[in-house]
DNA sequence: CATGAATGAGAGTTCATTCAT
DNA sequence: GATGAATGAACTCTCATTCAT
């Protein structure tokens, strides 16, 4: 497969992702991407599949721009409450951006795909890493003096059930920005030492 | 309608529920529904006119019996604390019940019909309410000194994101009994004032 | 499935035989039938799940129907060598009969299908049975003066296998009534007394 | 076309060959042999148009090659028993040579093909040469007194035609060596003189 | 000569929906 | 009310064939 091909590739991922976005993932058929890329039929399969296949790599593609992106944003001298911080406005940022985002398809793939090996639910594995990073940051945090908190780990898992929960709560009840903003908030508070 | 048209319209609910338990929502088709209740194709169309619709029966049945068992079991003279441990309890039933569940169902029907008007989206109502109920039981518990809590609408939202993003992490990434007991132990504790 | 049902799967397999006969057997597609039939792409399903089931169906009408013309025609006084002779003209018949043959057809689902088990093999059991009737025939009319044969097992296989031979050269380097006249004569001559 | 072209072009019939043999005629596609060459599909349209070229130039190829070996194979002083006996033997091993046959594919060509003006049809060239060869033969060994026949050329078509019937029912419902031996002994026993 | 990406026609199959009975 | 045959649109996937490089 030449360079052009690798273009070729790529350019198919990121229309495809705008038909996940918009139409989730149970119910994008391949006809739909052959026509959101204005490809031929034929054309599509001689560069994947399925749309499993595809969204699978969308989601990899997907993973590794925010990755790269939360890491480009932490400043050298940043301290712990401040990147618990950022990482908090990251995610209400995805939070409200409704319209282009992959939250439904996601759930919806993991949702036929649940009962993949652990090593290959991509899903699982990014949640326990962020619970990880998390309670790093509340420990750090503490020992700093800034936070105060006698559980990290526990406080670190409910945080993300939080975050899931608003997540899947966006997705189908729908939230807004001040619904979102008292939620940080009441999670962040609770770490604050002035909390008290 | 006569009563026995009453009786085959429960008869169709209640097997497609257990279609929708099975396949979710957004891959059931009218034909799924025609086979599992063993009915003619043009017989189903003289009850129900879409998956959609039936899929909104089912949850109306749903919610009334799921209203009706969670009142029935709560007795006359239960502290607030009782009856909260008895609603956590009842969540973590339902979370661990992976088999005979709706809830990716629920999901995937509100993702394509989230934009419903919100006296519609019974999703939110019952949501909101759930809300109301535990801030209710956190004031009386707090009137009564078995709870301590400062912010009684925070917490209540709190527990009930929580709830949200285990539900969700069940269907996802999967959850084990331990990991439930962990979290609801972990919402309990911050309300009880010998947490302290 | 009603009596109207049966009416138009036997119609389907009519024209489906009409299909086969002019294109083949691995040539033929649903859809070939389904215009032939000149009914929707879905109706032909259903009746008919593949092209290999409607063949089959179609041969066995096809071997009934044969079966009953040739005992049909059978005189009470017929001798053995009356019945023989009726045997190679039908078989004459049927060898001249280009336009309206399944000897095609028949060969080339043979060609994929040959792995069956016995018991499935139509084709087998039909070469077998036809032996064993000539043999019987034979043997007949050595008894009764007509035939003189001194393996009357051998020379049954041989009547067949030529028979056979003749039906696939009909097929491949086409054969004239003329070749055809002189090989049963041939076959004929071997077995009658005068012979000598 | 160069030295090169010319090893290229023979490399793609050889590997050809193998297709047809295992998947017949109609079956086969261009991709299949671009495939099994691993050229390019553009490739194979330099040297070739269709399948349909392409398996008559094998056929050719095939005969070439099976005519040197029978040739070849025969000595100076044989007699005509000699040589009817090693043909019919070179027959059965053909007979019995499932794995490796182009016979279905044959067939199938010439299912499609037979239509093909006299000259032609290779098939038909060869099954009429042959009979005049056997008939050769066995007027030679009625003079030498090795047989005894009194229509040497109905004979030879007989035998022809036996082969030929073998030959489909290997293909169709198959034959064992047993059969085979028996059939070519009844053929054989019957022309010789001691078989009074 | 050779490559292989690209096209588009066409086959198989499934279903929502209608309608005569 | 109830049936189930029938239709036709839609989707998946495969290939012969072409063509720019």
């Amino acid at each position: 497969m030449g360079e052009k091909s690798i273009q070729k590739r790529k350019f198919i991922l990121q229309t495809a992702r705008k038909v996940f976005v918009e139409k989730g993932f149970k119910k994008v058929t391949m006809k739909d991407i052959v026509e959101a890329c204005d490809i031929s039929r034929g054309g599509l399969y001689l560069y994947f599949e399925s749309t499993s296949q595809i969204f699978q790599e969308v989601m990899k593609m997907e993973t590794q721009e925010a990755d790269d992106l939360f890491s480009g944003s932490i400043k050298e001298d940043s301290t712990a409450a401040d990147i618990l911080l950022l990482f908090l406005r990251e995610q209400k940022k995805e939070l409200l951006r409704k319209q282009d985002t992959l939250t439904q398809a996601i759930y919806e793939f993991y949702f036929e795909n649940q009962q993949l090996p652990k090593k290959e639910n991509r899903l699982k594995k990014q949640f326990d890493s962020a619970v990880k990073i998390i309670e790093r940051l509340i420990e750090a945090g503490v020992e700093s003096g800034e936070f105060y908190c006698e559980d990290p780990a526990g406080c670190a898992r409910n945080i993300m059930f939080v975050l899931e929960g608003l997540k899947i709560c966006a997705q189908t009840i729908g939230v807004t920005p001040d619904m979102v903003d008292r939620e940080i908030l009441y999670l962040y508070k609770n770490l604050c030492v002035d909390d008290e």
